[in-house]
RNA sequence: GGCGCCGUACCCAAGUGGUAAGGGAGUGGUCUGCAAAACCAUUAUGCACCGGUUCGAGUCCGGUCGGCGCCUCCA
């Protein structure tokens, strides 16, 4: 069974076939560090890290590279902004990332490369394509001061790479009269774009053959790329916005001066939508991981990132957050409960199998091999969690002991028990893979109350109060004063429940 | 203007030409002192609209309407 991926250069779902398998690499693009990561980066991370969960789950040696773009216009503007060094805004930024994705259980890469760490790699390649004349040496503009540049600019000629524009589908003869490229004369071709920009006055800059300056925006990710992965990688990823003119210019620089193709596969996120616009920095509607993580369990907003199919575009609501939130309370229930019930019956029973026991019609219940469908067609996570769903379902009618109305016959507790145990073997790999529901149950629950009683501006101690009032009101058999206290801890978001020994409560 | 994507129930969302996953909300039920949770049942002869191909189309082709994205920094 093949893995299949959608292929942006081809526009149509390829397999998956590795130049020298199992050896899989991997290259996406980083952030650039000068402020929070919003939603939208959220997303990204999320769904190359269910790409790099599953590979490794499939039994493929992967490499999984993602850099930090750490000199940048942007980063030196906020460095202006704040008085501090570029260094140490992008330091920080990359600190405050990780931060988010250990948050948002997104696995580190296994290299994760600086583009500041590799300057002389950049300086090699940009003197490489000069060599092959792909790129130009120019005079650096006027230094608006009137001083001396303090070295020229060079371009990369994209008349010179003859496929240029394949990847976004797009010829160079139109774009010319999308007339929104700037006219600068000293390019030979308006979409040429910099390989190295000389440094302006108070810029970082680096010694280089062409004075003090440095790196273009694009030069970096081939560099980076192909110096940990080789000269053509299996898959190189990133947000849709990058197809063009990022991913086109990495393919134009990396394959002029190889001759090889740059990356067999090339696979790209949609976008998260709010108001059914596109979420971006310049246009001010963003939410950062740190806003939302605040109000919500930062697995919430995983799951919620995976309940759309990493290609479509994602709308965001608090809403379906936390709907997501709900969800993934279930999740933990459901463990706790299985945890539980498993502590207190000793399995016993065979030739019971789970497959059998809930086989549909004359076919066996597989959802583990349903789970790797999904997967391998496109990292399918929507369907991925409608057949997580299903099999919590399952869990829960086998601890209610219901599972007459499913199966038509009703089980001894220690096969119930066995069934259980089985299940916890058939949810594991969606645990690690989705990265849901890996954490205690135990401990998730009390976060999440905690959590929601912070949001609600509920008292636990009050709760607990009230509590103990009512259950001597219902020792004593009043349900009327009992109905009472429930239905103003109702009121006020708390949810009452009577189990069997103890009434436990959650917030809603 | 060029290139491209999308339009599935009240809401979110899968869907590989062959009887429309899953979740939320709603309704009925089991359980419960009553509830809640959990479970069971139920909710699209229908997939924006109009044509076409086919034994058969949400799925393929053409057109119409509506929404969005890229073409400039962007995950």
């Amino acid at each position: 069974m093949a893995l299949r991926i959608y292929n942006t250069l081809t526009r149509n779902k390829r397999d998956l076939e590795p130049l020298a398998p199992p050896r899989v690499g991997m290259y996406v693009c980083g952030v650039t560090v000068y402020d929070y990561c919003h939603i939208g980066h959220a997303r990204a991370y999320v769904a190359f890290d269910i790409v790099a969960r599953y590979l490794r789950y499939r039994g493929l040696d992967l490499t999984y590279v993602r850099n930090f773009t750490d000199i940048d216009d942007k980063i030196i503007n906020r460095a202006r902004e704040r008085g501090q060094e570029p260094a140490v805004v992008a330091q920080q930024f990359i600190d405050e990332f990780y931060r988010d994705m250990e948050a948002l259980n997104v696995a580190p890469a296994d290299i994760e490369p600086r583009v500041t760490e590799h300057i002389p790699d950049i300086i090699a390649l940009v003197e490489r394509l000069i060599a092959k004349e792909h790129g130009y040496v120019v005079d650096a503009a006027p230094v608006p001061d009137g001083s001396a540049p303090a070295g020229r600019d060079v371009y990369f000629s994209v008349r010179s790479f003859e496929p240029y524009g394949r990847l976004s589908g797009r010829d160079i003869e139109e774009m010319q009269s999308g007339a929104r490229v700037d006219v600068d004369e000293r390019k030979r071709d308006p979409l040429d774009f910099a390989l190295w920009k000389a440094a302006k006055p108070g810029e970082p800059w680096w010694d280089s053959p062409w004075g003090r300056g440095r790196p273009g925006w694009h030069i970096e990710c081939s560099v980076m790329s192909m110096k940990y992965l080789g000269h053509t990688l299996d898959i190189h990823g990133g947000g849709k916005d990058l197809v063009f003119p990022h991913h086109e210019n990495e393919i134009a620089q990396s394959e002029a001066a190889t001759g090889q193709p740059f990356a067999r596969l090339w696979m790209h996120n949609g976008f998260v939508n709010v108001n059914d616009e596109k979420m971006s920095k310049s246009l001010g509607n963003f939410f950062t991981i740190r806003d939302v993580t605040a109000r919500f369990d930062p697995e919430a907003v995983r799951y919620f990132l995976l309940t759309t199919h990493y290609r479509s575009p994602l709308n965001f609501t608090d809403g379906q957050v936390e709907e997501a939130e709900n969800r993934v309370a279930y999740i933990y229930e459901t463990l706790a409960r299985v945890e539980s019930f498993l502590a207190q019956t000793a399995p016993a029973g065979d030739g019971e199998e789970f497959e059998k026991v809930f086989a549909r019609g004359d076919e066996p219940y597989r959802p583990r091999h349903e789970f790797e469908q999904a997967l391998d067609d496109d990292f399918n996570t929507p369907r991925a969690l409608g057949l997580l769903s299903e099999l919590l379902r399952l869990a829960n009618l086998l601890l209610d002991g219901k599972e007459q109305e499913q199966i038509g016959r009703k089980l001894k507790p220690p096969l119930r028990a066995r069934l259980l145990a089985e299940w916890q073997n058939l949810f594991a790999p969606m645990q690690t893979v989705l990265g849901l529901g890996a954490r205690p149950p135990a401990e998730f629950l009390d976060q999440l109350r905690l959590r929601r009683c912070c949001r609600r501006e509920i008292d636990p101690a009050w709760v607990e109060q009230r509590l103990a009032e009512r259950a001597a009101a219902k020792h004593a058999k009043d349900y009327t004063l009992a109905d009472q206290i429930r239905a103003e801890l109702a009121a006020a978001g708390v949810e009452v429940r009577d189990a069997r020994e103890k009434t436990i409560w959650r917030v809603c």
